[in-house]
DNA sequence: CGATGACTTCAGTGTTGACCGAAGGAAAGG
DNA sequence: CCTTTCCTTCGGTCAACACTGAAGTCATCG
């Protein structure tokens, strides 16, 4: 007998999470971005999160808090409703990926410095001039390949 | 009364680690790199970083290990010396940073899985399209990327 | 305005991981 | 071979953090 698709949606959301949580977001956190992701109807509230996902109420507040604050995830509230709806927001994604790589260009301002206390000293900074070009180059090209990056799809 | 070089070295390493730090790798493995980028000589022994960052020599060993694991330090070990000596590898850097980046793109072949499975249900799979198509563009363009990289100076 | 429902906050728990320092073991040299 | 030096391994400590569940807060509705 199949595993259902709902089953194995479950599977993906896990691995999904398992993937951002070694990039140090916590696993709930991760769960919620998967589950958001593919889940129907698109808006959820926190109650249903917490159920669908066996969390604590508190997890899944905590974590969603932390999603709204990235750009990832979008609050929704509506007059004569009390509970709030969350929601994918997708478009949010491209810059949380820019935001990373600006990170990793960042150390170049570290090297830079770096290099500034070495001047006078040329052959001591040689090894330090290596990856200060190395970050350089980077804190040129990866700003130059964003402005490339196509509109997503309507 | 002006601050020293040395001084001042010390306070760029700490700061130095402490970016690293924030992408996981221990303070005291952040020291070493920081350290070894602009010491002179160029080689240390595991007791001298001990002696010098202040370390356990528990700590400078764990660290050092998997600091030449990643290949960012290089090992080397002489014939009438016990102690070996440790430099930084700073030709291994742009390698570093692009492990770093394809774990980024990595997202991708996670994202195509989940497509795989809403295949039939374009309605339900629009928000993963979206990312998903973000990912794919970028493992296309950061390998490119890269092939265009120059080679660092002599 | 009390009751209900829905989040948020917070104290407590468990786990993970960095760090230390002592114990162990290999290499050089007397 | 015994000593010294150097490094690695390992148990233990400590701090950080994810997670829980209960208490608190606020809005809605009878």
């Amino acid at each position: 007998m199949s595993v259902g698709r709902e089953t194995r949606l479950s599977a993906w959301i896990e691995r999904f999470a398992a993937h951002f949580a070694e990039e140090g977001i916590p696993l709930i956190g991760g769960r919620i971005l998967g589950y958001l992701l593919v889940c129907q109807p698109v808006e959820r509230t926190a109650a249903e999160l917490s159920q669908e996902l066996e969390a604590s109420s508190g997890s899944i507040s905590t974590n969603l808090k932390y999603l709204v604050n990235v750009g990832l995830v979008t609050k929704r509230t509506r007059r004569g409703r009390q509970a709030a709806e969350y929601r994918i927001n997708e478009k949010a994604w491209s810059e949380f990926v820019q935001r990373k790589l600006k990170a990793i260009a960042s150390v170049q301002t570290l090297t830079d410095d770096g290099m500034r206390l070495l001047s006078g000293d040329p052959e001591r900074a040689m090894r330090l001039r290596t990856v200060d070009h190395l970050y350089g180059w980077l804190s040129e090209e990866l700003p130059a390949l964003w402005e490339r990056k196509p509109a997503s799809p309507k």
